[in-house]
DNA sequence: TTCAGCATGTAATATGTTACATGATTAG
DNA sequence: CTAATCATGTAACATATTACATGCTGAA
């Protein structure tokens, strides 16, 4: 039950199709909580029996029909019982930290950070562009918006962390290896 | 396929039952890949179909059977075989983020903000605890170790990270708060 | 004519969580 | 006498991934 918050939190900024959504789910959201369009359409249709949101078929020419979703009511407060909800401590699941702890094969462990370092050097990036045009002016945020740069804010210093982590790793192997 | 590896990687420290594979999941390896102890037993169940591992049943007087997993030849290949692929990136999933986001409840929030400070402050002192415990000269670090202890040096990175990103949400916070 | 975009899904499989179940020993 | 530790699992449910399926439009 975690897919669907991210979804009504998202239906609640604007009103959507599963398509649109999965393309939210691809750049914004999707930072935070990937999603792949099956997935999604399957929430959907969950919510929507629950009452959380509402589908209105729409026909379109020259192109498919487009199932709109609103939230409801109901939807709405299901978001806030969600919100007041305390949040357990989150798990981290990284294969390449049990990769490195496995450390069978150095060489793949370069090739690999050096990789996810280029990765984390791109998404900062994006988090940074993102930054500049949509919140010039952080000590003028207000609700959602502040909610918004803070979430944005901790993909930066996540990103910035992954960097750091990356660099003390090819320090530590390419070191040694020329030694 | 992941729970998979990271027992292995495990296994190949020292074998073990399902029940020992459990406890070090709540400590060491469990940092970065966490799991129950139902789930461990199914891996193992389905890796010794596979033949990655083999039990040995253990009779003890005074307490249950033991069966005692080690890692066989096949699962020491499908290792070296993990090891060499490439690890595509990571998905972060946070529900807090979400939370964030959507900005439905500040008290909540910042409720949320101070327990999971708290919860990184205490990790992060764990974390360091055992890296002046076990990795005293990282300098002389080699093999196995110095992928554990890069392991580790990411959780104490990550660790930081989740710090700096709860005081500056903490400050936005309580800073507009007050005005 | 080929590929990307629009738009919806189903089916099979894999993985993970929660609840339930049993039963002995040892330390407080 | 109560709780924790040792030790194994099953069953039901929830969630996510991968593969498959369809079909039209517009741009290169």
């Amino acid at each position: 039950m975690a897919l669907d918050h991210a979804i009504l939190v998202s239906l609640t900024e604007r009103a959507a199709s599963g398509y649109d959504l999965a393309r939210r789910f691809d750049a914004s959201i999707g930072f935070f909580w990937p999603a792949s369009h099956q997935q999604i359409y399957k929430v959907l249709a969950r919510m929507q029996e629950a009452g959380w949101v509402e589908g209105t078929l729409q026909e379109q020419d020259g192109r498919p029909d487009k199932r709109t979703y609103a939230i409801t009511a109901a939807g709405e407060a299901e978001l806030d019982r969600w919100a007041a909800e305390r949040s357990g401590r989150e798990a981290l699941r990284s294969d390449f930290a049990v990769k490195l702890r496995a450390f069978r094969d150095p060489e793949a462990i370069l090739a690999d950070t050096r990789d996810r370092r280029a990765a984390h050097v791109e998404r900062l990036a994006e988090y940074e562009a993102s930054e500049a045009r949509f919140y010039p002016d952080p000590s003028a945020l207000e609700g959602a918006d502040l909610g918004s740069w803070l979430a944005l804010r901790g993909g930066i210093v996540g990103e910035h962390q992954g960097i750091a982590w990356c660099d003390e790793i090819l320090t530590a192997l390419e070191g040694r290896e020329s030694r």
